[in-house]
RNA sequence: GGGCGAAUGGCGGAACUGGUAGACGCGCACGACUCAAAAUCGUGUUUCGCAAGAAGUGAGAGUUCGAUUCUCUCUUCGCCCA
């Protein structure tokens, strides 16, 4: 019998659809619409293994959704601004417009080997003109709504490479490319608002039903909304200073004060320019990154200034005032008070810098000497040592009723605070998207006229040298409106804010004059499946809730408030990794192994170290090339072994068997595919009929569930035991007509795993019957049984199992079971305590 | 340190609202075909036991006639935040 060929029938099938236009969006308003989506590549160049289980996952659900009759859009694009792109020009001496254009038509080309149902005529690309013209509209319509600004902030500077850093470019401290000690540095940047809608953020959540608690919580900690107070200081010294406002979660610990930390940016800071120990403390810090985690980690250092501040509950005490390097101005006002006994931060800090510690809650199993001594309590307890707060119960009494207090005697108010800043969006790169403003001489912000748009990137800039390649574009930055000399904007935007939208254009790809139509986005939108890693489960899901929120704010644009309706964070692809005897990490491909425990190199033939299966990358070289898999196996067996062998949400390993026997299976269901054909033609009397109407109908409903589910790896199980049922099946005498009826639900049903085949097998049965590509519906009159197992249990442990008549009565059962041999064995001579009797499921006997 | 989640054979993993634990696949073993091997097909495969049977879902308790599933305590691992 011949062997299926796959690369014969895919080519067949890509080739059929793209030439019919078979997954073109239909619309057709009277259908119900669904929105499939999983988040676009970065062309970086080739696919990896991630994308194709992102994207077959996406495609399974696509493929299903269409065949229950919906109207599917399934659009793709490509993620195309960003920094590697500038890397890699000018390490080839490239054109980052050449490099992302040649990455995209291979990648394009790849996905299209994959056969997934994507309509590429809405293909959109975030570094084209014609997309990021309407983003620059778009931030001309925020700047006029008030939710975008300009202020200074401090950012991760390289002063090798002249660059700003993104936080995950900083590797121990360092600038990741030039190894240089990153220093903060206070430059002109843009902002977006999102601070303003965290409570509309946070509110929003509880909303999104089909989102994965996990990412809720995620995106909850990250907007982290905290309740608290704020406490002005009376202050003493020489210096002009009255007072310092700090927020603080805790005031109930008030009387643990001992001293004050301000962030070294703190307004009060102007009052130490000429300080030399100030500016030496001052850039000692700034040698520290500007993350949360970086201050979190590094050592905690002060600097003690003359000011006093005063405790407003005990106006005696007066403590000292420090810069501290791990006060944030972001958070609060830049101000913290410090009350070591019950903060771990202000208690490393008080040790070094020898300031009282006074404890003033004592855990609920202690008594009133309770004492901290090596580390800080910041569990639940009770008040002491606090004067008219003694006896307050933490948390749930001690800092509400403190802050009632502290609101009546005027010293401080109730304040609800968010850990949300607001979103940075300048990048001083060339690859990105310009932002559409001009300075005057005086540094005036003057937004380019929306009728001058799109600002176009230069081409052929110089991008060796040091800093941002715009900047030495003097021809392209320095320009005339209204008469006036304007200097442009040469910093970029974000590749966030490109993909924070990208989800509106799919809509209205082509629509020239704006990102998108209303009547298209009030159709299509929101997204109904969203699909991607949960690696940008804060930051880029964030964005893009707050851009359709921004977009919408003091208009009437969208009638959802939410992109993305379900959210689904597939798990991650890994691999063993191997190292040869230098630690220098080898690829699967160069080694080799006979029993599949020990690895040796195929270059030298030396044992290599076989290490943990991870999340593949490139660094570790534990990554296997879709494109060679395609090729040795087909996109069928690669779609149906990336859906089989963990749940989809779970990490999957890649394993050589597992494709291996997912092309095996193709192979047999071709053997089979051609059995039933023979069987059809042979137009036999048989007998079997209603245990193959029965199987295949609660197949359909099992499957079904699963889809709706994703639980897509039980479906693999569920098509090899159809399968093995079938191939049983298949040799009885079988009668035609049965076939017939069932065997097109059967290629149905494996239709989203595998279209190209199935595609071939209907193609092949068509002179009898024809696909009407619609999802088969379980006939329930197939599904009812007449007789059912029973489980017999003695004292809840399994003895047998009983095929009796459905719905038997209590007695009719107990009748049968007198007979019954082996329960008889067990009950005899024993007395019966009690039945348990659950209809059409079990009896439990309780003796003894 | 806090939050969330997970733990089931040699391995990946099934088990709908508590009711047959280990579906399905991989691996392994044996057999068939073959001079032989590969491929393919068949049979078996939680552990102990010849068997009857017993034990068994990270550990310990609890609720229940009955717990992988529910509750509590603990251990280990993963992710996120600090």
């Amino acid at each position: 019998m011949d062997r299926y060929n796959f690369s014969l029938v895919e080519e067949k099938w890509q080739k059929y659809w793209e030439k019919n236009q078979t997954y073109k969006t239909l619309v057709n308003k009277d259908k119900k619409k669904f929105y499939v989506l999983e988040m676009f590549p970065y062309p970086s160049g080739k696919i990896h293994m991630g994308h194709v289980r992102n994207y077959t996952i996406g495609d399974v659900l696509a493929r299903y959704k269409i065949m229950r009759g919906f109207n599917v859009l399934h659009p793709m694009g490509w993620d195309a601004f960003g920094m590697p792109a500038e890397n890699a020009a000018r390490e080839n001496n490239l054109d980052p417009k050449h490099w992302t254009h040649k990455n995209i038509s291979v990648m394009k080309s790849q996905l299209k080997r994959l056969g997934l149902s994507i309509d590429w005529e809405r293909e959109i690309s975030t570094c084209s003109e014609d997309y990021y013209k309407h983003q620059q509209l778009f931030f001309l319509e925020l700047y006029e709504k008030g939710l975008v600004y300009r202020k200074e902030n401090y950012v991760n500077w390289d002063p090798v490479d002249q660059t700003v850093l993104a936080n995950e470019q900083v590797i121990d401290g360092k600038g990741w490319r030039s190894g240089a000690i990153v220093e903060r540095k206070k430059l002109n940047q843009w902002f977006f608002n999102i601070s303003k809608f965290s409570q509309e953020l946070l509110d929003g959540l509880d909303k999104l039903e089909e989102w994965p608690n996990k990412v809720k919580v995620m995106q909850k900690n990250w907007i982290g909304k905290s309740f608290g107070c704020e406490i002005s200081f009376k202050t003493e010294g020489d210096l002009p200073v009255k007072e310092i406002k700090c927020f603080t979660t805790r005031p109930d610990t008030l009387f643990g004060f001992s001293f004050l930390a301000l962030s070294i940016d703190h307004e009060i800071s102007k009052y130490f320019q000429n300080d030399e120990g100030f500016k030496e403390f001052k850039d000692k810090c700034s040698k520290t990154g500007t993350t949360e985690e970086a201050i979190a980690i590094g050592e905690k250092i002060g600097f003690k200034t003359n000011l006093l501040a005063i405790n407003p509950l005990n106006p005696s005490q007066k403590v000292p005032v420090f810069f501290a390097n791990f006060v944030l101005m972001d958070y609060g006002f830049g101000a913290v008070f410090g009350c070591p006994a019950h903060d771990q931060r202000d208690f490393d800090f008080a040790k070094k810098y020898n300031l009282e510690i006074k404890t003033v809650v004592r855990p609920n199993n202690e008594d009133d000497s309770f004492r901290v001594k090596e580390e800080a309590f910041s569990g639940p307890g009770t008040i002491i040592n606090s004067d008219f707060l003694n006896g307050l119960k933490v948390p749930e009494q001690s800092i509400i009723k403190t802050i009632e207090i502290l609101e009546r005697k005027k010293l401080g108010q109730k304040k609800i605070n968010f850990r949300l800043k607001d979103w940075g969006v300048s990048r001083q790169r060339y690859w990105g998207c310009p932002i559409p403003v001009a300075y005057d001489e005086n540094d005036k912000v003057i937004t380019i006229p929306k009728e001058n748009l799109p600002v176009k990137l230069p081409e052929n800039v110089n991008l060796n040298s040091r800093g941002n390649p715009l900047n030495f574009e003097k021809k392209w930055m320095n320009i005339e409106i209204n008469g006036k000399k304007l200097r442009r904007e040469t910093d970029t935007l974000d590749t966030f804010v490109c993909s924070s939208w990208y989800y509106l254009r799919f809509c209205s790809p082509t629509e020239e004059k704006y990102g998108f139509k209303k009547e298209d986005i009030d159709y299509w939108m929101p997204v109904d499946q969203y699909i991607g890693g949960v690696e940008h489960a804060i930051l880029h899901l964030l964005y893009s809730r707050f851009f359709t929120r921004a977009l919408k704010f003091k208009s009437e644009k969208f009638n959802f408030d939410e992109p993305f309706k379900g959210l689904f964070t597939q798990g991650m692809v890994c691999h063993e990794t191997y190292r040869d005897g230098e630690n220098n990490w080898l690829s699967p491909d160069e080694v080799s192994s006979k029993d599949g425990k020990k690895f040796f190199s195929i270059l030298n033939n030396k044992e290599v170290k076989v290490g943990p299966s991870e999340s593949m990358s490139k660094s570790k070289k534990n990554t296997i090339d879709p494109e060679r898999i395609i090729k040795n196996y087909g996109a069928d067996s690669v779609r149906l072994f990336i859906m089989s062998d963990s749940p989809p949400e779970k990490d999957v390993q890649w394993s050589n068997e597992g494709i291996e026997g997912s092309y095996k299976f193709i192979q047999k269901l071709w053997v089979l595919h051609k059995k039933i054909i023979e069987k059809i033609k042979k137009n036999e009397i048989g007998s079997n009929d209603i245990i193959i109407s029965k199987y295949i109908n609660s197949l359909i409903i099992k499957i079904t569930n699963n889809l709706e589910n994703f639980r897509y790896n039980v479906i693999v199980a569920n098509f090899y035991e159809m399968y093995n049922f079938l191939n049983k099946e298949i040799n009885n005498p079988t009668n035609k007509k049965i076939l017939i009826e069932n065997y097109p639900k059967i290629l149905k049903l494996l239709s989203p795993f595998l279209p190209h085949l199935t595609n071939e097998c209907f193609d092949e049965i068509s002179e009898f019957i024809k696909n009407d590509n619609l999802w088969p519906e379980a006939d329930k009159k197939f599904l009812e049984n007449e007789t059912i197992n029973i489980v017999v249990q003695i004292n809840g442990k399994k003895r047998e199992i009983v095929n009796v008549k459905k719905d038997i009565k209590e007695n009719e059962l107990l009748k049968i079971l007198e007979s019954n041999e082996r329960i008889n064995r067990f009950i005899m001579k024993k007395k019966i305590n009690k039945k348990i009797f659950i209809p059409n499921r079990i009896i439990n006997f309780i003796i003894k």
